[in-house]
Order: structure tokens, then C-alpha cells, then sequence
DNA sequence: TCCGCTCGTAAGGGTTTCCACCACAAAGGT
DNA sequence: ACCTTTGTGGTGGAAACCCTTACGAGCGGA
């Protein structure tokens, strides 16, 4: 009689195919662990997750309409014992927090997933949430002050998880016609985000919201 | 006797090892490519490409601390026979014309990369220029007739002096009312100007305008 | 010289966006 | 149980966008 082997079956939605086989390989090599699925955007993952029902599913944040916190709540709202693992292109703490706020288990970078991504699966399995190091000390090295713009970058923190990613979207130049039709929501909503965002980061007028808009976007791209 | 076979060694520069893992395995599968070198950053892959000389670099556009471009730029003063291939999260046509331009022979999309890498690998080799598909019919899409990409640069020569002053106004998130103001002229006359650079351009509407506005201020910015 | 071209400036009129304000339901905190 | 935040939409007037037209100044070619 041999040993019951429980293997975990696990789904992956990335939209980078490159990254996607590296997964695979590095997840298929541990013996009690199986992925079982790949998707590369929000509708996809959906579907074969709520067809396969995997315990674990490793989710990218950077999908291309940048919808991957509403993957995340989507999954959480219909499938809430499935553990969400993101992997993430963004060293920023902000996402985490919100991933994690979202419903997500962990947060890993794609830096650090080569080595760490084994460990950050068994831990999320193990029920504790998992923060890589690249990012958590992000949060005490700000925290501790910065000078220029750092105000700036905190008050972004006031901004809802729609509200980002339309702040976002405008800093790569989308109309706001363009940005409805990326999220599939009606332009007045669109507008009222825009409105919002003025608000909460004291803008006056829809320039300077471009403008700050802009910056942000360029200075996380380098 | 056996037949001597050439390979041709490469190295890969990209901050996500994921990526180069997946990217060296489907190198080193060809009889004839090699990966001889894998760097993170700027300077330790201007170090290795010194050191090695490799006959091809492929290099990931979005380093953390600094811009892919600039390691191309580098790359092309110091060792002008390096072939250069560049993979990017961007599918955005303003980012492989910049590439294209500072030297690069070709430009691939990450999401493209998997299946089309080593076809792209082989046209640069062969002195051809590659640029990935989803890229390039956003090109053909928007002006019939042109392909090489470069081009965008020579076109902005095609603009007058005030039409060159708003666009670079609109680069900076300047709105209609205020290039207005700035230019003591009328805001119907910026709107001219704006329909005259779009057409010279050949852009579609206002946020592609706005794209490219933003995009050359930041070329110019460095 | 006359024709044609670009340049700088602007107006007319239809379409779309901006923006201040309102509405409402779900979620979460005190 | 209330109050706030969030996500989603609506109204309506001001502003911006977009296409077309206009017109004089300058400049180059036939």
C-alpha cells in the first residue's frame, strides 16, 4: 500500500507566456504540486477557475487592462476558499496593501519570484500571508522620511483601487472614452473618478491632474 | 570529419530572472545559439558585454534603476557590431521607434517572445530588422505606407515652429486654454495647430496626440 | 509674374469631454 | 444604527475637440 500523495492543483493567469512556463516548470518539479491550468486575462481565469477549482491561483497584477485587483476581488467574491498568490511586476507597497485588502494571500515580485516563489506557495497554503522582502522593506525605508515628492506619493495612498488604475490609465494618455471602454464601464463613471481623484490629491483643474498623472506613471517606469 | 558548426553566443540582460530562465532554455535548445552571460542592471551588462563580446544582446527595456534605452545607447557607442534585440512589456509603438533608433536591431513584446524569439533572433542575425507584429500594425493601422518605425522623429521635423511649441506644451500636460494663455494667442488657434500636428503626424485624435506629445518631451528630457 | 505652398492666425458648427452636483446601493467602521 | 467610502451611474451647462473654411504674408518654381 502505498503513500497518499494530496497534490495541490494550482491554476496561473499571466499574460506574460514567457513567465508562465517558468512558473510551471519550477511549480511541476515539487512532487506535491501540479498546475493544472493557465490564463491570460480576467474572463479566461474566471472561467477555468470556476470550471477546475484549484486550491491555489497565481495571479498577475499587471494584466494588460490592469484589472488585476478586480480579478482578485472577482475570484474572492465567487470562490472565497481559493488562495490568490500575486505576482507582480510592481515593487510598490501600495499594490500589495491592496491585493492583500482584496483578498490576495501573498504578494511576490517577478524579481524575486524565481528563488522565493516555492516558498511564498507553501506558506500561502500554510494559511499565512506572504510579503516578499523587496517590498516590505520598501515600506520602512519611506516610512522612515523622504524628502521630495514623497508626500505626494503618500497621498496616492488616499486613491480607491478604481480610482488607481484611472489615475493610472491617464498618465499613459487614454481619453477618458478610452479608459471606459478598457474597464468596461460607462464614461460618467469615468468622469466621476476623475472628479474624485482632483479631490483627494488637491488638484484644480484636469492639467495638473494630467500632469501629476504623467509623473506618476513615469516615475515608477524609470 | 565532422561539419564545424558556428555559434553564435548571446547575452541577456533583464532584471526578471523568470524571464531570462524561460529565455535561456529556449536559446540553448538551438544546436547553433548559445547563452553565454545573463545580467541585471546597466552596469554589470555593459561590464559582461565588454568581457564576453558577444555577437547578440538581448535586453529587456525595463530595467529597475535605469532606462533600457540608455543601456542601448551605451552599448552601440562602445561596440557597435553588437547585435541588439529588444524585449519589452511595452507594446507601444513609441517605445520600439525609440529602440529602433538608438541602435537596437530589433524590438518583441513579451507576450510575443515565447513563440516568436528565435525567429526574431534569426532576422536580426541575418541584418534584417524585426519588429514584432502587435507593434507594428499598430503603425500600419495609424499611417499606411510607412514601416520603419523611425520615422515618427524625421516627421516631427515636418512641424512648424508654433506647431512644434504646442506639442511640446501638450507633452507637459499643458491644456488648450492654457497653451493659449502662454502663447497669447486664441484658444481656436491652438485647436488649428492641434489639427495641423495631428495630420502631419498622421495620429488618429487627441489622446494619441497627447501619447506622442508626452513621449517626446520625455525623449528630449532623456 | 502668377501659381501654388506653407505659416500664422482665427471663426463656425457639430460632437465629446469636463465638471459640479445628485443618486443609490453595498461595504465597513464607530 | 449612523456615517463614510466605494463603485456605479445621471443632469446640464461650460469648455474642449475636430473638421472645415478663411485670409494675408512669405517663398519658391514655371
Amino acid at each position: 500500500m502505498t503513500e497518499e500523495l494530496k497534490i495541490t492543483r494550482i491554476v496561473i493567469v499571466d499574460d506574460h507566456p514567457l513567465v508562465r512556463e517558468r512558473l510551471i516548470e519550477l511549480i511541476d518539479r515539487e512532487p506535491d504540486l501540479k498546475v493544472c491550468g493557465e490564463a491570460e486575462d480576467r474572463s479566461e481565469a474566471l472561467d477555468l477557475i470556476d470550471q477546475l477549482r484549484p486550491e491555489l491561483a497565481i495571479v498577475d497584477l499587471n494584466l494588460k487592462s490592469s484589472v488585476g485587483i478586480e480579478l482578485i476581488k472577482d475570484l474572492q467574491a465567487k470562490i472565497p476558499e481559493l488562495i490568490i498568490l500575486v505576482v507582480s511586476m510592481q515593487d510598490e507597497m501600495i499594490y500589495a496593501e491592496r491585493c492583500i485588502r482584496a483578498g490576495a494571500r501573498g504578494y511576490i515580485t517577478k524579481q524575486q519570484a524565481s528563488r522565493h516563489v516555492l516558498h511564498a506557495i507553501r506558506q500561502v497554503l500554510s494559511g499565512e500571508v506572504y510579503i516578499s522582502e523587496a517590498v516590505s522593506k520598501q515600506l520602512v525605508s519611506r516610512s522612515i522620511g523622504r524628502q521630495s515628492g514623497s508626500d505626494f506619493v503618500l497621498s496616492i495612498t488616499l486613491l480607491a483601487d478604481r480610482e488607481l488604475q484611472v489615475f493610472e490609465l491617464i498618465g499613459k494618455g487614454h481619453s477618458t472614452r478610452q479608459i471606459a471602454d478598457l474597464l468596461s464601464l460607462d464614461v460618467k463613471t469615468i468622469e466621476t473618478y476623475r472628479g474624485r481623484i482632483k479631490d483627494k490629491l488637491a488638484l484644480k483643474d484636469s492639467s495638473e491632474l494630467l500632469q501629476r498623472a504623467i509623473a506618476w506613471v513615469h516615475h515608477r517606469a524609470g
